[in-house]
DNA sequence: TAGGTTAACTTAACCGATAAAGTTATCGAT
DNA sequence: ATCGATAACTTTATCGGTTAAGTTAACCTA
């Protein structure tokens, strides 16, 4: 069957005899109309199973009562975290959310950001996909003066307010531990080298080895994504050259399992064998052996924060004033990353 | 800044000194006009940065060109999975998704799904919250006519198309499969009584003990939610008893990794001490020790058979036929639920 | 008691598109 | 030469609301 045409406005109107407008104020408790109307008003509204038309609200009052949120992925702990905290924050505020996945596809990214503007969101949430960016689609939302916040994944380049995690102080205290654990050999799975988030934990991993005089080997930095499958190829690659690390430090948690898995099939003991530690953490690494020792991401606190970032500059105005939160990390000690005496012993 | 007013057809119409209607068509390609007008009006429309006003498109076509999800979570692997492909194979087909998340509270479900109604959504795709649902909203939704399709969690009572993971049977498979690694002993965490998912699990369940002869021992069924605590919980109480099983069956992966995590505190070594299995998995389960015996649940096709039977019904209009999808598990064998023979003899 | 307020509506205009119903000029056919 | 068809537009109406600008009767004040 079609859609049967819904109650509207003037449904109520005829039911009452009295004008449309009469019925809008008084759904919108507007002070023109007396309260004895009100009451009436609402009575046949409810019975009637009247809802307002969102379309046509918007188009006239000329705002959309939405923000728009862009996401590379779903389906990833780090992420469903803090879209799910996006969406509780928002709530709260009485605004609705349009999600959009780009699926790390920067060709997706314009046209769903297009979507969105289309929409006539209120504001935009954006964290960036790791292809190389098409940068007029973001030029243009500049242009727009629309209220805007990147997450996570940020662009540097651009005049937009940020909400980040302090990637590099994250990776610099967690290689600083594994150091002071005892491991020296440590190997990094890094991210693209054109992603904030990928620069900065090597920034981090960089300055932890410098600072306690332990040489940088570039064979032991590989360039890579994000997910499981990368982490499984960064693996094979150490393998093949022969040469493997102590440690293995990975830009994200997905990373490190891809090398855990890995290095199950190949047959190498993770942590007896081959030690490791990430960037990002999950509920679950806490569950199941081994945990890996990390640093934990404030997802939870990045949506939030980022979404009322967003609500600020929307409700007070504050659009084009750039503001860059950057939120701390906290040291998860997983089985993991254990002292390493008795090996150093054993082995040398 | 307050956001600059967008450029609209009169724009385009005053610049080319044509009427807006014929810029409308144009972009449209609408046989109406000629290929060199509508050549030039793309072009000036390109120039401008113009991009159609989604509000009045829709509520003067009176169509959405979106479908409304809403799901009880996101940050949970299952979930993020299926939406995650409900969102790939929408965009496949040219629609928007508009999603929303209840959190579990039936108050939010009623709550957003007006919100959806209010849209003019084409169609729904809903996963009821674990609360003792709110059937006015859904009589509701029944009345107005809108094709909608449940999963995963769906209410039996009402007449929707479903699609849903066979419940019974996977669960039936993996506890035989248990059986005939020589278990006896097994407990179930089960799900709320109330939910589809939950009965049926525990049908397959008892099916599966009872086939091969052995008593259901109503102290080792225990009902509970879906998330980690719940395992927690779970397995505290079976441990406070004093009467541990051999194995756990829990309703979910999260409730497993709930039950690993309490059975690590309480110093109980899975698999050798207490085995486990679970319905549900995920990409991670067979990363880590010990990877958890289970039936996998097809996330990614639950999400694009729901979103396509929804399309499905949108597009020729088969709005009130019900249909019921059940899709069938797969049993993955880790590292629990292990051949049980030598325990045995050590044990008896 | 005229004049100014105010409460409580109504009418008209508009938001930015689409759909339906005209309007011309052109062209081919009879 | 006339008619009908068609191409290529334009005009008008409409979607379901909101906002701005009337209207009217009652009430208050000087």
């Amino acid at each position: 069957m079609s859609k049967p045409s819904q109650i509207t406005l003037a449904d109520i109107a005829t039911r009452l005899k009295v004008s449309k407008v009469t019925i809008s104020k008084a759904l919108r408790d507007h002070p023109d109309i007396s309260s004895t109307t009100k009451e009436r008003v609402k009575e046949v509204a409810k019975e009637l199973g009247y809802f307002p038309n969102y379309f046509a609200r918007n188009l006239s009052s000329k705002k959309s009562g939405a923000i728009g949120v862009l996401v590379p992925k779903i389906a990833h702990h780090f992420f469903s975290s803090i879209i799910e905290s996006i969406y509780d924050t928002a709530l709260k505020h009485n605004y609705e959310v349009i999600l959009m996945v780009s699926q790390e596809d920067s060709r997706r990214e314009a046209l769903h950001l297009h979507t969105l503007l289309s929409m006539r969101v209120d504001g935009l949430l954006i964290s960036v996909s790791k292809m190389t960016p098409d940068m007029s689609i973001f030029r243009e939302i500049e242009k727009l003066h629309i209220p805007t916040v990147f997450f996570d994944r940020v662009l540097n380049d651009l005049s937009f307010s940020t909400v980040t995690t302090d990637d590099v102080d994250g990776a610099y205290t967690l290689v600083s531990h594994a150091i002071e654990q005892g491991f020296r050999k440590i190997a990094h799975l890094a991210g693209y080298s054109h992603t904030n988030i990928g620069i900065h934990r090597r920034q981090g991993y960089e300055r932890a080895l410098q600072e306690r005089g332990i040489g940088i080997d570039k064979n032991w930095i590989i360039e890579g994504g994000f997910a499981e499958i990368d982490g499984k190829k960064g693996f094979q690659k150490l393998l093949r050259s022969g040469n493997l690390p102590e440690m293995i430090f990975t830009v994200t948690y997905p990373v490190a399992l891809g090398v855990i898995s890995a290095a199950k099939e190949a047959n190498i003991k993770i942590p007896e064998q081959l030690d490791i530690i990430c960037f990002g953490g999950s509920d679950y690494n806490k569950c199941v052996y081994p945990s890996i020792t990390c640093v934990e991401q404030p997802a939870k606190d990045l949506g939030e924060k980022a979404t009322l970032l967003l609500l600020q500059k929307i409700i007070n105005g504050e659009g084009n004033s750039e503001k860059h939160l950057v939120l701390p990390t906290q040291l998860f000690r997983g089985d993991t990353c254990q002292p390493r005496l008795k090996k150093q012993n054993s082995e040398r």
